[in-house]
DNA sequence: AAAAAAG
């Protein structure tokens, strides 16, 4: 099954075709006797029939792979390698092929080949983490408690499928993210998690999920059209759900555990098939899956864990009532009788407040610097006045083109704040002779991919996106991060800044800044200043023009992305709060600052 | 006010 819809959708006609009298008759190959996950990727020990289907290679694996022999199936069992010679010569090295093989229910390997071919190479300098960067991070968890953190992946144990997965990321130590995370959500404990874009964040939800649906005990699941997942992961875009089934494919690959991804813009009855194929963990963004819960293809009854990404941005205005109707009124299991797990690099206040609404005696936990990886983005501002803005992204990028940073690995990402400017800046750019392109909300989802993909792959090295970029997408070799158009709250800002300076990297933040602008002064300033950013000496003039800049400000103090708003009520009393390290019980683990161990040059971890 | 998310 293909990651993305794109990428498949080519084939998907054929598919189509192929499989709908299949569909009503032999929806799936049915277990008919429950088998605990991590016994399920054993081949059959009896004959199950042969798929109808088994002599047709894989159709969405875009053209070039042929898939194995038909033969191949009745081997049993899951082949690592096969496949991989065709992978390459499908040329994209983020374009996976995808999931479980249609028809064979054969997992085809979701890692990245690394034989020493090009796009090997290119993985493998991915892989390459700069953790000098993160060793000084200040971390406090506050709760009633809070489990110790763990140093190393072995140490934690989430058993040998999982730790076998880590080994094929390349992650050899956890980061500071997970090695808190993870403890505290073995231990069942609910968990509100603020870290630092682009520092693991993904890999810290899902290898509890996997490990508990590996080693838990669940009745089982009720045969028919409706699926049960026993996870649900939610996040705000649908490229980044995309994003998050593909990292979580890796992570529970061979496990038995499946990962299925819902989300609008694609076919539904695709997705409604890879459903009723059965599955464990659900990825998938809101409005798609409320469709299927009405459509009654999709329930929640048995959710026993609850992820949300980017909490902050799935709680707020816009998405609240919806995310409240799936979480409270469509059959999921109360809080306290499920596990949920909020991450994001940001986390207002007044969101915290929402958020405990669906938390049951959690622990709060903050790594990192204001959200973001800042040490490693140099960020400017400059004054452009709008008449002036596109003259002046040219110069930047006719610069960056003579200094020999415009090259295939060498990416700029440009935000706007409009899709119509989007539109007319990557119209203009590519009239101007740059390879541009676009996403933004009014593309099709096809046209997204596959600029994304465009992107990534260094075809167009040039981006023009509106937020819908903005959060979580993890995109390799972005060298330079333009705010073209400033947004108006200066967590939108770090959350697109955070899009460079991944994996330990060094990244480029320009901003066009002018007096439309000024309610972002004064937080961006400060935000600046507390990253140790030359802050212009004009910038902070503009923050008296602007009323009610309070609003806007960060909610943190100096050193935390955010604090525990439980802490801030009028129930604390006390004048301790900020003591650094304390925490209600009294058992300590924050604000160790590099506490936690050295890293060598090369090591790697599980990153975002 | 805009963007995102169902069709």
């Amino acid at each position: 099954m293909a990651t993305s819809w794109a990428d498949s959708v080519a084939a998907s006609e054929k598919v189509e075709t192929q499989f709908s009298s299949e569909q009503a008759y032999q929806p799936r190959l049915a277990r008919p006797t429950y088998v605990p996950p991590h016994l399920r990727s054993r081949p059959p020990s009896s004959g199950s029939p042969a798929p109808p289907s088994a002599a047709t290679p894989a159709a969405n694996d875009r053209g070039s792979y042929g898939g194995p022999p038909a033969g191949a199936r009745s081997a049993g069992g899951f082949r690592p390698d096969v496949g991989r010679s065709g992978y390459v010569a499908a040329g994209g090295w983020n374009g996976r092929s995808g999931g479980w093989d249609r028809g064979r229910d054969r997992e085809v390997n979701p890692f990245p080949d690394t034989d020493g071919t090009e796009q090997g190479l290119i993985e493998q300098e991915n892989a390459v983490i700069n953790f000098d960067a993160y060793e000084d991070i200040p971390v406090e968890a506050t709760g009633d408690n809070v489990p110790p953190p763990a140093n190393t992946f072995a140490e934690i144990d989430l058993g040998d499928a999982l730790n076998l997965n880590i080994q094929r990321c390349k992650y050899v130590r956890p980061t500071p993210i997970q090695r808190h995370a993870i403890p505290i959500s073995l231990a069942g404990r609910d968990l509100m998690a603020c870290a630092q874009t682009g520092s693991g964040k993904t890999a810290a939800f899902c290898f509890p999920i996997i490990s508990g649906i590996m080693y838990g005990q669940y009745v089982q699941r009720p045969r028919g059209r409706t699926a049960y997942p026993l996870a649900l992961i939610l996040s705000p875009t649908r490229e980044l759900s995309i994003q998050i089934h593909e990292e979580a494919r890796k992570f529970s690959y061979q496990t038995g555990v499946k990962v299925v991804v819902a989300y609008g813009g694609a076919p539904i009855n695709q997705q409604l098939r890879e459903l009723e194929r059965g599955v464990d963990i659900l990825v998938a963004t809101p409005g798609r899956l409320v469709d299927m819960l009405e459509r009654a293809r999709v329930s929640l009854q048995m959710i026993k864990y609850l992820a949300l990404d980017e909490a902050d941005r799935m709680l707020d205005m816009g998405f609240e009532p919806q995310i409240r109707k799936i979480v409270e009124q469509m059959g999921m299991p109360t809080r306290g009788l499920r596990q949920t797990m909020l991450f994001s690099a940001t986390f207002p206040k007044e969101i915290q407040r929402l958020a405990s609404d669906f938390l049951s005696n959690y622990i709060y936990l903050t790594v990192g610097r204001v959200g973001s990886s800042t040490d490693l983005i140099v960020q400017r501002v400059e004054y452009v006045n709008e008449s002036d803005k596109r003259s002046h992204l040219m110069d930047l990028l006719h610069a960056q083109r003579e200094n020999g940073v415009h090259g295939k690995h060498a990416l700029t990402l440009v935000f706007v704040e409009t899709k119509r400017g989007a539109d007319s800046l990557e119209n203009w750019l590519y009239a101007n002779g740059f390879p541009a392109t676009s996403i933004h909300g009014d593309r099709s989802q096809q046209e997204r991919e596959l600029a994304l993909r465009s992107f990534k792959s260094g075809r167009t090295p040039i981006l023009v996106a509106t937020d819908v970029a903005a959060r979580g997408l993890d995109i390799p070799h972005v060298a330079h991060v333009v705010n073209f158009d400033l947004p108006n709250d200066i967590d939108d800002y770090v959350h697109r800044i955070g899009r460079t300076g991944r994996a330990g990297k060094t990244g480029l933040a320009t901003a066009f800044f002018n007096e439309n602008n000024s309610s972002l002064a004064r937080p961006l300033a400060e935000l600046m200043q507390e990253a140790n950013q030359e802050v212009p000496v004009w910038l902070p003039r503009y923050a008296s023009r602007s009323h009610g800049g309070g609003r806007n400000r960060r909610s943190g103090g100096s050193r935390f992305g955010g604090r525990d708003f439980r802490r801030e009520s009028s129930f604390n009393r006390g004048t301790d709060y900020y003591g650094g390290g304390y925490n209600s019980t009294g058992h300590g683990i924050s604000a160790g600052y590099g506490a936690y161990g050295v890293y060598g040059a090369g090591v790697t971890s599980a990153w975002e």
